[in-house]
DNA sequence: ACCTCAAACATTTTT
DNA sequence: TGTTTGAGGT
């Protein structure tokens, strides 16, 4: 415990100990930065600094707890309780809840996640009557997402004539309506996006003088862990948090700065520089997690990227295998070779399940992968795809803890007014909804009082909605006196979902009620661990909660399968990154511009230095996607990759690696070539199928400006302009009476008529 | 109000 | 391929 420090070799050292000033610490990938950061803290403390003035932000919950529990180990569990220490969005909520009055919120206010947001956003298109076509749910969360990221309101938005621009070149002349109502409902319902988190914490900062000093005098010293992964609104506030004493430490690596879609922004490192000028630089560039080769192979692939901090990521780790690459037939394939290499080191190297990763760029990657992993029988668990707490069952029951705890919350309360059938159809919903905006208020405050509102409902349902507000009302009576996990078996008891999910034998009827059990069991536990254990207190918790934060107590030993993203942060002793190939890794949607093509490559670099001892990396020549099999190409990154840390296998099964067990390798040879024989044939047909189609009807390779073209849904038109190729063939078409249009014409059933 | 089935549709990463 | 929407029937 008195030597903590040797911990450190000396650059690690040097930043920890700088605790009089700004600092800022590059770390390449595997230097130890979280270390850094624990043992900064832990030198704090050491110094008697009280921990209640310590803030700690990092980039995920999971984050957060392992370097708790690390301190901890060293200083002690008394010394390290009062730290605050956790992510942006649930060290803001924290305050905010505290705060809650001063921006006129109620503290029991409800996190929108994604689903809520878009369900209002489409609330709100419908009684606009707008073209969906035109506003899409998505398009325009995302688009109300970014702008709250970047502190634009809907004030300053409605201002801004470049964005109002933009809006109207994309025939959303009513984007300002919807972003204004938008944030309106929000406040009705006292319910935050996760965006209004930060949002709403620097307004409070900013209007409020003494709040602002409060806040300062105690965040005396700030640590922040990802620090190329902040945004805009994040910056603002730590700007202000820190602005009293200046004494501010940010650790990050911009190689690894992978989130610009949620508004990340590499300039809140630059600016560091400029409203800290006093400021200190550490770089730590020893790599501590991986050999030679891949520490080497990760450098030549970032080092093809223009914009980045110089720096020379080194190793004193032996050189290691060579990444092998491997082309297979398909993604079942990609999948089958995984499994069997990974079944196969497993008995020759007598490694565990957990020293494996298998990495992807998007989601829907898994299903191939765990289709494999599962006839070996290997056992995996996967994150991302639909978490727990986003499983409809789950998603339901949260719906009526949500609606208890904040009455207000209409979107918890359309979700379960008739959910199980209480005969309160879409047509009354849509009523209530109504007379509850004309009259600025919430469809709780309606149901309450019938009587003092005109409403044009049969005398049926009126009996149906007092019902139903009879029963929320005495569990929202309840809710201050039970603790939560009584209240919330009551819940499920008395409103039959429970007897309804018993019911259901399916498989998947199965799983809804393990889930449903797993909710309880975890209630069960917040209540036997908290003092405060009202439902409002683990609400509290619950809604900033992600998949990674679910620990299970047998998923210990397993297989890791995640997106890049996802596995940021975290090392494994094999990795597998599959399906690099064009338009996957990198994204369709990315090949477009410098700069997210720069991201993807930067996100391919983190992909590769989550390994320690061996790298695999795969593609498929043929992918299932969309029902259709396409044709794929390998991705531009294997060809980045120095030649000399690679081999090359094609169809690996057939090669020396697998021979150490010729009994396996015959079993699986006869099953490869069967499988592989039926789904040549397969592809076969599929293929011939979609070419007949685009043959005949629409042959779009000899596409060029000015032909004039069919479009089923927007009419005649005249090409424009065509760009990329392949898959990502474009064109943009003028049609008339409609204006232009971009169209993909993979998709677009485009006919050319000259 | 609710159920069922067929057609249309989509196409990244997440606190 | 899986999910969502809409029409039509009960």
């Amino acid at each position: 415990m008195e030597n903590y420090l040797e911990k450190l070799n000396p650059a690690q050292r040097k930043a920890a100990m700088h605790t009089d000033g700004p600092v800022m610490v590059i770390a390449g990938a595997g230097s130890g930065k979280t270390r850094v950061l624990t043992y900064r803290i832990v030198h704090l403390l050491k110094q008697k600094i009280n921990p209640f003035n310590i803030l700690a932000l990092t980039f995920t919950n999971k984050a957060s707890k392992e370097m708790r529990n690390r301190i901890e180990e060293i200083v002690g569990e008394d010394n390290a309780r009062n730290l605050w220490m956790g992510t942006f969005h649930s060290i803001f909520s924290k305050i905010l809840r505290f705060e809650a009055e001063k921006i006129n919120y109620s503290p029991n206010f409800t996190i929108y996640d994604t689903e809520d947001s878009k369900n209002l956003i489409k609330s709100i298109i419908k009684e606009l009557n707008l073209d969906k076509e035109i506003y899409k749910t998505g398009i325009i969360r995302n688009r109300i997402s970014t702008l709250k990221n970047n502190f634009i309101t809907v004030d300053k938005y409605i201002q801004n004539t470049d964005l109002n621009k933009q809006d109207n070149i994309a025939k959303r002349t009513e984007f300002g309506k919807i972003y204004q109502l938008y944030c309106s409902r929000c406040q009705k319902s006292s319910a935050m996006d996760f965006d209004d988190l930060l949002l709403k914490t620097y307004e409070l900062f900013d209007n409020d003088k003494d709040v602002l000093s409060k806040y300062q005098e105690k965040f005396k010293y700030i640590l922040i862990d990802e620090y190329q992964d902040t945004n805009h609104v994040q910056y603002l506030i730590i700007k202000k948090l820190a602005k009293l004493y200046k004494n501010i430490c940010i650790v990050g690596d911009d190689a690894q700065s992978i989130y610009s879609f949620r508004g990340a922004n590499i300039q809140n490192i630059l600016n560091f520089k400029l409203d800290y000028p006093e400021y200190k630089t550490y770089k730590l560039e020893q790599n501590y997690r991986s050999t030679k080769t891949i520490v080497e192979a990760a450098n030549s692939i970032i080092k093809k990227n223009e914009k980045q901090i110089k720096k020379n990521v080194w190793t004193n780790n032996k050189e290691g295998d060579k990444i092998i690459i491997a082309k297979t037939g398909s993604d079942n394939d990609e999948g089958r070779l995984v499994a069997n290499t990974i079944s196969d080191i497993k008995t020759k190297y007598q490694t565990q399940y957990k020293d494996f990763a298998i990495l992807y760029r998007t989601n829907a990657q898994s299903r191939a992968l765990e289709e494999s992993l599962r006839k070996r029988n290997l056992s995996y668990k996967i994150y991302g795809g639909i978490s727990f707490y986003q499983r409809k069952e789950i998603k339901d029951i949260l719906a009526y803890f949500r609606l208890i705890i904040n009455p207000n919350d209409d979107e918890a309360l359309k979700r379960i007014i008739n959910f199980p059938r209480r005969g309160i159809g879409l047509t009354t919903i849509q009523n209530l909804n109504l007379i509850a905006n004309n009259n600025n208020t919430t469809i709780w405050k309606i149901i309450k009082s019938l009587d003092k509102y005109e409403i044009n409902i049969n005398k049926g349902t009126i009996k149906k909605l007092e019902e139903f507000s009879l029963f929320i009302n005495n569990f929202i009576i309840n809710a201050k006196k039970k603790e939560a996990f009584i209240l919330a078996e009551e819940i499920i008891k008395q409103t039959g979902l429970l007897s309804s999910l018993s019911a259901d034998t399916s498989m998947e009827g199965i799983s809804r009620l393990d889930n449903v059990q797993e909710l309880l069991n975890g209630l069960k536990n917040f209540c036997e661990s908290n003092e405060n254990n009202k439902l409002s207190d683990f609400m509290q918790e619950v809604s900033l909660l992600t998949d990674q934060d679910q620990e299970k107590e047998d998923d210990d030993n397993k297989i890791t399968l995640m997106t890049v993203h996802a596995a940021k942060g975290l090392e494994f002793p094999y990795v597998f990154i599959v399906g690099l190939e064009e338009n996957l890794f990198p994204n369709v949607m990315s090949s477009e511009s410098q700069e997210s093509l720069e991201e993807e490559r930067r996100l391919f670099y983190v992909a590769i230095t989550r390994a320690e001892k061996r790298l695999f990396i795969s593609f498929a020549s043929t992918r299932f996607k969309w029902g259709q099999f396409t044709e794929c190409i390998p991705s531009r990154f294997i060809n980045e990759l120095d030649n000399k840390y690679i081999e090359k296998q094609e169809m690996a099964i057939e090669k020396e690696y697998y021979q150490h067990s010729i009994q396996t390798k015959t079993k699986y040879r006869k099953k490869e070539l069967f499988q592989i024989k039926n789904k040549t044939s397969k592809k076969l047909i599929n293929i011939n199928k979609t070419k007949n189609i685009s043959i005949n009807k629409n042959d779009l390779t000899n596409i060029t400006n000015g032909m004039q073209v069919r479009h089923n849904q927007f009419g005649t038109g005249k090409v424009i302009n065509i760009s990329g190729d392949g898959n990502n063939k474009k064109a943009i078409v003028f049609f008339n009476g409609i204006g232009q249009k971009q169209l993909l014409l993979k998709f677009a059933k485009l006919e050319i008529l000259n």
